[in-house]
DNA sequence: CTGTGTGAACCCCTTCACAGCG
DNA sequence: CGCTGTGAAGGGGTTCACACAG
């Protein structure tokens, strides 16, 4: 018998281009919530963020049906679905591997606050680092130590800030330890058993993506 | 009369979806460089990374015809075509606006150097950072200053890792010295005239991405 | 009459299959 | 004979257009 849960109908098969868009579409409805908006047509959303009206309707409608026919849609009350969708109501637990400068950085970034993810603990491997604190007061713990936190904090994710060549074993003793979400900074790619998923923030590729860009423009100005 | 320059046929219409996988090829092949490969064909490449070797070669002709039809590609060769399409072999310059953690975390990267990247500055608008260094040694500068130094050494990319609130205004400041692409850190959207190219690092959408995975994972494991 | 939800058209990207060069 | 370069087929995602609900 199918339990009709808490979380609806499973949305069968959802691009992740969609799920992306959620994320969007939550920034902008927390932006009109705070300038007191309470009703938005998808129009008037698209319009004023420069998205495609019939594209958020359809990406909407594979979670149900959040509108009302001729009014649009209530701004709350979408925010708080999609942060359902998204499960940002479950107060995710990260852990940071490799404290370095960008794993510092993280570490005190306070941005999380506001999607509920908190840091349940920092890493490294290097000695002189173990024992010592981020700016925020963060105690950097030895990685040997990492299994057992993970399990005693339920931990969700692993942002994983080691360089390259450490990147593959680190996420290897992550997924060992039971993580089946991770962020990676590291630049290059890792492999992981199915059921794993990795997104990648590939600063290197970002830069290099720009650096084609200005290497092969001749856009508009002087078209010769 | 057409100038045959070094930069060769103006590709006419290459999707961004192809010019990133071209730097995801040009770090597999530093890989077999390292190895010492010297040749490879587009289905070794195909196989050894997990690309599909059609997909290699339509990318790669948008550029000019780089392999020996019955061998492969020449590693090495191929390497360089790719640094000079993506304009490696420039020596961007950049300058990092945002002296927060992230940025000076940034300012410090030794990773920059592989791509020919470098960072000619550093700026901040808080009087307590400005005059101070990172721990690299880069001086903090207040961003008054930051036009005449885009101007003076001239600066390619703009990295931004500014509070979400001051992202648009900075944008803007850039862009108005001359910038004309931007790699953004701060979470968001911001606006650019046409010809400005902005690519987003965005922690808190990849994030939530892996949120909404860990939400609604009904997959392999107990297919109920 | 306004705006959602949705089938159909459209478009672009990937994959397949092969002619042809080395 | 092997592998590139490429036209044709296939698949997905976005946009269009409209039936229908409020």
């Amino acid at each position: 018998m199918a339990v009709p849960e808490q979380r609806p109908a499973l949305p069968d098969q959802v691009s992740e281009l969609t799920t992306a868009r959620l994320s969007v579409y939550l920034r902008a409805l927390d932006q009109l919530a705070a300038a007191g908006t309470r009703t938005i047509s998808s129009a008037a959303l698209a319009d004023r963020f420069g998205f495609n009206a019939a594209l958020i309707r359809k990406d909407l409608a594979c979670f149900g049906e959040f509108g009302v026919r001729g009014v649009g849609y209530d701004v709350d009350e979408l925010r708080h679905h999609l942060r359902h969708i998204l499960g940002l109501d479950r107060g995710l637990r990260l852990v940071i591997i490799g404290a370095g400068n960008l794993g510092l950085a993280l570490a005190d970034y306070p941005g999380f606050a506001a999607d509920g993810f908190s840091v349940a603990g920092l890493f490294d491997v290097a000695p002189a680092k173990v024992g010592t604190r981020s700016r925020g007061g963060i105690e950097i713990r030895h990685v040997d130590g990492l299994p057992s936190l993970i399990d005693r904090e339920a931990v969700d994710v692993a942002v994983v800030t080691v360089p390259s060549a450490a990147a593959q074993g680190t996420v290897d003793r992550a997924v060992a330890a039971g993580i089946r979400a991770i962020l990676i900074f590291s630049p290059g790619t890792v492999r992981v058993p199915p059921g794993v998923k990795v997104r990648s923030v590939d600063v290197t590729l970002s830069l290099e993506s720009l650096s084609f860009f200005l290497a092969n423009e001749r856009h508009a100005r002087n078209p010769d």
